[in-house]
DNA sequence: CTGAAAGCGCTTACAG
DNA sequence: CTGAAAGCGCTTACAG
């Protein structure tokens, strides 16, 4: 049992003791339990039936040699790998945090693990980071956050995304990659903009100012022109001048409400488009003596999990994070049905808390 | 220039056009380029001189095919991989996140990707995935977060780090894992809730209560003891009565400040163990009508990027998160050495803000 | 049920 | 500088 075959000259014997900075192999783990590698891989794979007294010596030489199989060698055997990528623009940021908390659930179902990148809102990073995840023979890649509106961007990453569809691998994302033909999961980002900004005309508003990142992410620009024409419905335009363009961080919204303050205008409602640029906008107003809500009403878009333990409590759009990351890496999953683009719609719902309220009177109107 | 060699038979042309499910290979390369394996290998890694035309060629039938080398093959091949492991007990916690921050950044510097495990704090999770990443041959697989008090798990997780370092693989921790003999990042949990036990019985404080998480995390028993010490030092003995344990989550904080509300306590400060659980108790004692830090201040531990935007803006003992990560990522990556474990203390900050305040005067004394 | 052998896609001494 | 060949550690038809 478990006797070592004689003449393994010239290499030093791997008895789970040794030191040889190298890994124990499923040869090795053949050779103790006396069969040939087939069988070995057969019992460890529980492919095929296997002689039981094979398949216990098998078991215990894995065990005695603390054997873990090579998931390269794996991985190039079986030509499919067992992880999958996400890529988002910061780990760092609640928005994608509580994202990536839906994907790793859904891909602990699956037995898959997630290879996580973080691009810091560079678009090169993120093509490189496909590249590399491609090289990894990622069975999927998802890409979480707003696409960019570039051509090269766009040129770039379908250079990279094409040949890896091609080949079999898959690719869902959350947002709107115009320039991508991929399965998505959408949030209603117009519709939910619009919705808010109805339910905030409804309050009595008429003077606003919006808060926003980069006009380049499709996200910006999607909840920006939704909160435009929601407004519109109300009869209420909103001036160009009164949509302050700032990073898409909680300093950023920091900044864009110190500069609307330093401009002078005193709008009685403001939309930051997401609720990390609130939280600074919030911040911000406190720190210059501005009343939430009484002097101004602030409303984000997310919902991310700590705003409801703000002071006051922020107005939002409703977003189901966590569930949207599993469904972004269902869809992956799921065998496409023939080459259509399938788009999950998610729907955004307002939930209005203490950081809305009707204007005050104190100007005569 | 790039005619392909007559003969493949049996084998559908990879002209990059073709939908065969199938990735393009090196000896793809290599033939459009009309050159052995060796030198488009060669090429491709600059490992070596190539005459000029051949290397263009090489190059530009790489291009052509948008090949993407299989990671998998260069792994088994070099016997050494490109990604790292990280394991933590939830990607979605503000703490986690802003530490996997750091983490991919330095993973970045040194080109490497990241696998991200979140176990929701189950040890039998926690053990499966150090598995998974052995099994990956990742280059270093990172714990963050607090280690259990629990033999059984230690034992299963020396089971599975020994055999990965014994054969080349490198383990880094952050916080105390006693049972582990690994290169650690730890924070000074016992003398930052020791320095922040002293502050608060300066400002006055003589009746404390504790809100923990689960006692046998390695961080709630350091972070309890050295409070209770600096307590001591102050001459105040906390009760045990006083220390309500809870989950380690936003939700933990809640229910354990409810609960000590409930059973009538009402002590002039509190002390929750972590910034999260600190959340939950600010959420419920707003939700009960106390005020903070009126009646009960509050302190937490961590400095995440929150605290500051909260209302009041919570006391803490400041960690340096990203940097956390970052050191703990390079840590893994630098040369051991002999044998010996190293580790790097972080020192916390106490910062002072608005949700302590001297007790109030109301109580005769 | 079991084993010998081919093959997955690379890298890298080893000869020229 | 270049190529033929061995080898990395598995899986899986293909024969028995």
């Amino acid at each position: 049992m478990g006797d070592e075959r004689p003449g393994r000259l010239g290499r030093s014997v791997r008895d789970g003791t040794s030191h040889d900075r190298t890994h124990v192999t499923l040869q090795d783990v053949a050779r103790r339990a006396d069969v040939s590698l087939a069988t070995a891989s057969r019992v460890l794979n529980g492919t095929t039936q296997v002689r039981p007294d094979l398949r216990e010596r098998v078991i215990a030489a894995a065990a005695a040699l603390a054997y873990a199989p090579n998931a390269h060698a794996q991985a190039l055997a079986r030509a499919s790998s067992q992880a999958i990528g996400l890529i988002c623009h910061d780990v760092g940021d609640p928005y994608f945090a509580t994202i990536a908390r839906g994907v790793t659930r859904a891909a602990a179902e699956h037995g898959l693990l997630v290879m996580l990148a973080s691009t810091s809102r560079d678009p090169a990073r993120e093509v490189a980071y496909t590249a590399m995840l491609r090289a990894q023979r990622a069975r999927a890649i998802l890409l979480i956050g707003s696409g960019f509106e570039d051509r090269d961007w766009a040129r770039a990453m379908n250079a990279e995304l094409e040949p890896y569809i091609r080949a079999g691998g898959r690719v869902a994302v959350i947002s709107r990659h115009h320039s991508l033909q991929v399965d998505t999961v959408q949030p209603e980002n117009r519709e939910g903009a619009a919705a808010l900004a109805r339910a905030l005309t409804g309050l009595g508003h008429r003077d606003f100012a919006v808060l926003t990142g980069p006009h380049a992410l499709t996200t910006v620009a999607d909840r920006l022109g939704g909160f435009r024409d929601g407004l519109a419905d109300g009869g209420v335009r909103l001036a160009d001048d009164l949509v302050i363009e700032e990073a898409f961080t909680r300093d950023g919204g920091y900044a864009a409400a110190t500069e609307l303050l330093r401009r002078g205008s005193r709008p009685t409602c403001v939309f930051a488009v997401t609720d990390v640029m609130a939280i600074g906008a919030l911040a911000a107003f406190r720190d210059h003596g501005v009343d939430v809500p009484g002097q101004i009403s602030l409303a984000g878009f997310d919902d991310i999990p700590i705003v409801g333990d703000l002071v006051p409590p922020l107005t939002t759009v409703a977003l189901p994070l966590v569930e949207m990351g599993e469904r972004v890496m269902n869809l992956a999953l799921r065998e496409p049905h023939g080459s259509r683009r399938r788009v999950e719609r998610i729907a955004g719902e307002v939930v209005l808390r203490a950081s809305t309220a009707a204007p005050s009177r104190t100007v005569p109107g």
